[in-house]
DNA sequence: ATTACTATGTTATAGTATAACATAGTAATA
DNA sequence: TATTACTATGTTATACTATAACATAGTAAT
């Protein structure tokens, strides 16, 4: 029932699976008509590379290495809101931490399950609590337009590797 | 099946339920033994008397004025986190605001129905929906800690009023 | 009264995000 | 290819959100 998921045991940061992202979002870019400028492109190999969800000001010390030159914050907020508006890119609202999204091209509304032991995040579609939550909205009669979930807990790793 | 809910349409901010909230409030605490001391449940009726999430600095400025005298940030912000361990408030992530929490003595998870269009935010317990959200955490062996929803939206009042 | 503990006051600062305006790059047309 | 309109980035300053660190005061129990 997992539709969709890029777990914790994937190693979905790897070289080829970025690039794999990159193309991507050059697909997702030229869909929407919009442009994926180098700045962009950079943050989101940047937001890609780490295992972690990166805070912005993390990503503009790592832009700032990669370019030779002081990068401004504006630039990577602008970048940042650039990538989620087309899907590209999640804000973990309660880390203030940024993630690249794993299944740009689809519809989907998810679940992010951030594990509390080693940082890391996954991600995944789950069709049935999208529904139950559809259920929520009809029955309070509250015209649904975006949801967003984080479920804090132990990873599988981390609850394998503690015991 | 919505086992709990503090829907819109409810005046949910008047004085009586506001006082309702703090005897609960009393309740919670005496219960986990901690004390509800003056700055702690001014915090919460300000919380409780505004119509919407309400950011520190406004919780700050509202008592500031209360109190008749300038009230700096920590105090704010340790109250906050004194109500929330309790669970007598409630975080927004997404909005970086506060709302009273309407059943603090039940063990729930909550979802919270943001309304873009007053800004208002209903909160709902869903059982069904925390069961869907178990089920992607069996699934992929992920130990379940605790979960927050947000969704986005419009609610019944405003569509009424722009429809 | 003394002690230990919990809570608040106070100052400074860390961390997150955006406003406002200037400059530069891009794309389409004349 | 010069002009124009548009989009993106650079730059500076500042707003907003949150906490560290240490001093003081209140509370509860012996």
């Amino acid at each position: 029932m997992l539709t969709n998921a890029r777990l914790f045991q994937q190693s979905y940061q790897h070289p080829q699976s970025i690039t794999a992202a990159i193309s991507q979002a050059k697909l997702v870019c030229e869909r929407n008509n919009v442009r994926l400028t180098s700045a962009r492109e950079e943050i989101l190999k940047i937001v890609w590379l780490s295992h972690q969800p990166l805070g912005a000001y993390q990503i503009q010390d790592e832009l700032s290495k990669l370019l030779s030159k002081q990068i401004a914050p504006p630039t990577v907020y602008r970048a940042l809101a650039f990538l989620i508006d087309n899907g590209l890119v999640h804000k973990l609202t309660s880390l203030n931490a940024y993630v690249g999204c794993p299944f740009p091209n689809s519809e989907h509304s998810n679940i992010f399950l951030i594990c509390k032991g080693c940082g890391k995040v996954a991600e995944v579609v789950h069709l049935p609590t999208n529904e139950t939550i559809q259920d929520v909205c009809s029955k309070t009669k509250f015209g649904f337009g975006a949801q967003h979930i984080e479920v804090f807990g132990i990873c599988s790793n981390c609850s394998s590797h503690s015991a």
